[in-house]
DNA sequence: AGGCAATAGTTAGCCCCCTAATCACCTTGG
DNA sequence: CCAAGGTGATTAGGGGGCTAACTATTGCCT
């Protein structure tokens, strides 16, 4: 499991020693190896996820923009979507193009400002969540099955405190 | 803190609640929860990753191609560090390719192999790594710091489980 | 009222990652 | 010994995310 060049995914704490030791700095290879897990996790993670939606003809970014406009109702403006699903702008403007093209959402100018849009989730939108939502969560679920219900607890705990403590990372 | 709108990043348990009740679904929302701020999570932490490695003119693939590069020596096939660094063959080309363009690695044939390339890497990519290795590491324990020892423990377990469960999200 | 900063949305350009296809070279087996 | 299949690397094309810059509209403030 700490063998070299099989698994060849996650780092090791070896690694992080050797790397901690080889400029001579005073830093906790754990602590190193816990961070370092973590940024590959998330890529790990995120790379998953991006498959498990590609069935549905979808993406990790617009499923979660037509599940958050179906928890609201349906309607909700570009960028009030972009605070809720912290991206930006732009990149909101990318997914609804890549939505609406599929007629998954629509588009209609907002009636109470000359600048604001307001997207709506189609009939076919609403469909294709409902065609996808059994396996989707079934699959979500299993993806924590090996959890039991105590762990899921502190992982969410943890895994809160890390996220705030990322933000170390670009910080200034 | 469940409060809506105002953080507008974490999903809530209430969000996965109305989901899973909205398509009559017997799934335990709070498995549902985790795993959503798991992708969530992971999709933050690459974002302030790629802003930290900014700071340095890499980027996290380009960081982790050096790192991968140093910790073996200073040489690599592309192939290999496809392999180690579990991205496919075609991004190595265009990592080396952007650190070849600045000068943090070079390429040349290799010996053995009429086909093969070495990666190899140059004076000035190591003289980046040490430029930037105090601040990297530092930033990383800071990451990590909100964490006791045995927390961090805990959190190496849990995250190595439900990595392997992700694979539940791919699978078929 | 008139000017000007703030805001909504889009566009352009960049990087990362992917898959599929291509070309070159290696290796094996009939 | 040479054809066929395997492997190394690249290219082409796609999507997602970002920042910065641009347009249009709003709304404040003197």
């Amino acid at each position: 499991m700490t063998r070299d060049g099989i698994d060849g995914e996650a780092p090791t704490l070896d690694q992080a020693r050797r790397q901690v030791e080889h400029y001579g700095l005073e830093v906790d290879p754990q602590a190193v190896l816990v961070a370092v897990r973590l940024i590959s996790a998330g890529a790990r993670v995120g790379r998953a996820a991006e498959a498990h939606f590609a069935r549905f003809g979808l993406s990790t970014g617009r499923y979660r923009l037509l599940a958050d406009l179906e928890d609201h109702g349906g309607e909700k403006s570009p960028s009030r979507l972009a605070a809720d699903l912290d991206v930006s702008r732009a990149t909101i403007t990318g997914l609804l193009d890549g939505l609406e093209r599929e007629g998954l959402i629509a588009r209609r100018p907002s009636t109470e400002d000359g600048r604001g849009t307001v997207a709506v989730l189609t009939a076919r939108g609403a469909q294709r969540l409902r065609d996808m939502a059994s396996e989707h969560f079934g699959r979500l679920e299993a993806m924590v099955g090996g959890l039991s219900i105590e762990e899921r607890a502190v992982f969410l705990d943890l895994l809160a405190r890390v996220v705030r403590g990322s933000a170390a990372l670009a910080a200034d």
